[in-house]
DNA sequence: TATATTTACGCAAACGTTTGCTTTAATAAA
DNA sequence: TTTATTAAAGCAAACGTTTGCGTAAATATA
């Protein structure tokens, strides 16, 4: 298949150099004169020559690759982040290999001993639901190759983290809830076995707490994946229930959306007999009717810090700073799922 | 930064062995004997021994590597068609290096040529909106290495590429519009310097000569981008004319949902007063109010051919195939936006 | 003119593997 | 026991770069 290609060994036989006069003139190295490096550049061009970066990396012992690991690429909030991860790595001149673990643990070590044997310069990293255990990533650190975990991030206060304040966004967006007038206020709550969840969940509580509200566990359904089916499922169970919600936190969009289709096709309207809010403003958040108020958390603005931060790491010699966490503000978009209800 | 890793070379000193025997040992070849091959496995994993793939490759000539340029991740077709690939190549032992062009030509061109130096062997790509000359492909062809098209593929039928029929699934779903009773039926047309956006307008065309319906050049607009905006003001153009379309066919989800959620403020019923149809069945088309009809295009399982298709021209010395092209069926999905159209 | 300095380039090793060929030792056949 | 065969392992080159050091010629300084 692939022909060979020409290398720097064939120029420097055509032009009747040693290679490393070629080398260094492709690289503009001060000691090759002028017109030899105008020379070789040029006869590079008309032969076609390209570097091979495999072997420049194998020399310079680089890769200039970083590993991206997702549970999933086509789960919208993920590919926003690789989107924000692929423009600054190629900003850097660095590519970015792909893989999702389908929220496998046996998936996710394999891909980490992959990634190992590539000699990537970093990962980012947001973990498999199923991945309690991180024990796997400590090879990394003992290779020195930094790690940044976004969204799903480990417990270990010892590892480098772009998050959001999932407590504060969601207690901010009950607090809404409760503002606009809601007494029952339900909840759609993810995996309760990944933290930022169980955050949501806490900072939902705590604000019905604040405000004097029972908790009421009728009110809270648990889902294993927060898609569309589960939003449905939980608006039907809600429905079922002897006290109604009168408002309605969803932890992701997904659920929102298609709960708020449940209840206007069971007769409910919103936000006047339920206002509802969700979390990640996905585009079609603006656009549904009612529009839906929901937790701005920027996904691709997170992908982007993420690879920022890992190239700091990758670049840096900070060897008095063993990890860094950056927690990025959200912001409750405030729109007509929720907005109005408290003018009936 | 990174630290030193062990080599093949550490494990022959300390085993008093040549570095070819060690090598051979943990690729299992035949030639070395049973208990040194264990011998070899078992020290390498105390040391903590991995492979070096980029020397591997530079000695083999190979990369285990391909590359993947779409216009943007974060579109929901090409985040789920990489989806796709990753499974697929993940299967293979293949990484890949994900790009995306932002529709931008120039960023495609730079990205080809980081492709060149990183010795891939393959090509996966989606054109971007403004490739219409596709000239620097052609390197890779004289390299012999292959790639393959999806989606937005140029016209040269010598390329390998997986595609849809965008005319007889427009035909398709306009057809469908004409038997559930539209008279007046619109289109929300996608970028005409592009061929799927191109044929799908066809497709519409001629499904209403076939009807004798007339083409109405003010029920169709012409959009750049197709995204939830573009649905929203195509839809108000709509309302504001004289004649008022009973039916819309869409050349994507979003602008069909926005355009949905648009006329149901305007006080449409959907699919009473407009029936409307989509193109590409994404996730939500199920869960809104109605439900949309769609077509559906299966992204993933074109991401998937398109792998499996390159590396079959990776893997296969065709001498006498210069392309192949795969047409991959869709189906439209009906749904309530325009079933029950007939019944009221 | 002799010495010192600079300029321009070459030599050869190195990065960590893989692999064709050779060599040695052990076993089988004669 | 001698020879042929097989098994197990080593030598050294190669993949395409980069780079420390050395060297010759050209120029500058004394």
């Amino acid at each position: 298949m692939a022909k060979r290609r020409v290398t720097i060994k064939d120029l420097a036989e055509k032009m009747d150099l040693s290679v490393s006069t070629i080398s260094r003139a492709l690289n503009n190295h001060s000691s090759i004169g002028v017109k030899t490096t105008k020379k070789v550049k040029k006869l590079a061009d008309e032969m076609g020559y390209f570097p091979n970066t495999v072997a420049s990396n194998l020399r310079i012992n680089k890769s200039r690759a970083i590993g991206v690991i997702v549970p999933r690429i086509d789960v919208h909030f993920h590919s926003k982040a690789i989107s924000g991860i692929e423009d600054v790595a190629y900003g850097y001149g660095y590519n970015v290999s792909i893989f999702q673990s389908n929220d496998s643990l046996e998936r996710e070590v394999s891909i980490l001993s992959i990634l190992k044997t590539r000699m990537v310069e970093g990962n980012i990293v947001c973990l498999g639901l199923n991945t309690h255990d991180t024990s796997h990533f400590d090879v990394f650190k003992k290779l020195e190759v930094p790690i940044v975990f976004f969204d799903r991030v480990p417990q270990d206060p010892n590892t480098n983290k772009v998050i959001i304040n999932d407590f504060s966004a969601a207690f901010e967006a009950t607090e809404h809830l409760i503002s606009v007038g809601c007494k029952n206020i339900a909840h759609i709550a993810g995996n309760q076995s990944t933290d930022i969840f169980k955050h949501r969940l806490e900072g939902y509580k705590t604000a019905l707490n604040k405000y004097n509200l029972p908790i009421n566990e009728n009110l809270i359904v648990y889902t294993e994946i927060l898609n569309y089916e589960s939003g449905v499922k939980s608006a039907n169970h809600f429905l079922s229930q002897q006290v109604k919600p009168d408002g309605l936190f969803c932890a992701n969009d997904y659920s929102a959306i298609s709960a708020i289709q449940t209840f206007i096709k069971n007769k409910f309207r919103v936000p006047e007999d339920i206002a509802i809010v969700g979390f990640s403003n996905y585009p079609i958040s603006e656009f549904i009717e009612p529009t839906l108020t929901t937790v701005d958390d920027d996904a691709y603005e997170m992908g982007k810090n993420a690879a920022k931060l890992l190239f700091r790491k990758i670049n840096e010699d900070e060897e008095n700073v063993v990890s860094e966490t950056i927690v990025m503000s959200t912001r409750l978009i405030k729109r007509n799922s929720t907005l109005g209800k408290n003018k009936e």
